[in-house]
DNA sequence: TCACATTTAATTGTTCGCAATTGAATGTCC
DNA sequence: GGACATTCAATTGCGAACAATTAAATGTGA
């Protein structure tokens, strides 16, 4: 009793609610890297074109909001993706500061072949559907009071 | 009826749990950020030193295998920690290809002054332990289970 | 209108993360 | 013992992620 019992031990590697979750997303990442492969897009490529195939002609601002991202990463992301012909980037003429995101062509035609993505996850996840989505509510519930800390 | 519930779109951002893991690991790093900074260690270093204070003189490969990251990652990373005095390198005398990470005496001394972090993320989650110990299993099984898929 | 603050993207520099390759050390099989 | 495969760290190159700064456009108040 007078050592403390390593699975209270809040220093312990294993014990860390950060290290699941970050560990987590690179699991998810490496079980993506196949299937984006075949789309030619990388994770967070294929976040912007989520957003994108639900809203066109987004604002990059409004794209950072909702991936949290700031213009210092999506900034060249979104050049990238310009040069694989999927997305066009043009200064807003009422605002010029503003840069606005369409999808080309090609961009809205990705949907199609993404669409069979979800269900390759879910397989692998091998978790009923229920499931993930109460694990997915609680991570976001989770997330959403850590980002309302950094706001102060 | 016939129009799918946007609330059931696999291919909608906000019902992908990847993306709840993928904002949740940021919110974390956010977090952790003003908190790390005052060692002087970034999270992925923060990381390898919570596995050298369980246990000191650990092969990288070990590490790696500990936080699922690869040399490619780490030696980069630990000749920044070596560079800042916290641990050293040494090739294994046994087997010449290993390289034994070992805390240095002020890599040892920081793990005190590390000791209120976890505390402090503790109170961000804003959450009940026995909460996050749960979230905490669940997601790690999660992991596992990605990470199986990946070895096929 | 003019001075000043705010907003927005872009840029720069540092650190991760990983795929692919290289090279050295070790293990294995004949 | 020698040919061969395996293991391990290091390296290279690319794409995030973010802090800090810069510059341009817009908003605000005297």
């Amino acid at each position: 009793m007078a050592r403390k019992s390593s699975t209270l031990d809040p220093q312990r590697l294993d014990n860390q609610i950060c290290f699941a979750v970050y560990s987590a997303a690179h699991a998810f990442n490496r079980v993506y890297k196949p299937l984006l492969d075949r789309l030619g897009l990388t994770y967070p490529q294929y976040l912007v074109m989520l957003v994108l195939w639900e809203r066109d002609d987004v604002p990059l601002k409004e794209i950072g909001e909702k991936l949290f991202l700031d213009s210092g990463t999506l900034t060249p992301l979104l050049k990238r993706l310009e040069a694989a012909h999927l997305v066009k980037r043009t200064r807003s003429s009422e605002d010029e500061r503003q840069v606005l995101i369409a999808l080309t062509p090609q961009g809205h035609a990705l949907k199609d072949k993404a669409r069979s993505v979800p269900q390759s996850i879910l397989a692998a996840s091998d978790c009923s559907v229920s499931e993930l989505v109460a694990m997915k509510d609680e991570i976001v519930a989770l997330r959403d009071r850590l980002n309302a800390v950094i706001g102060e």
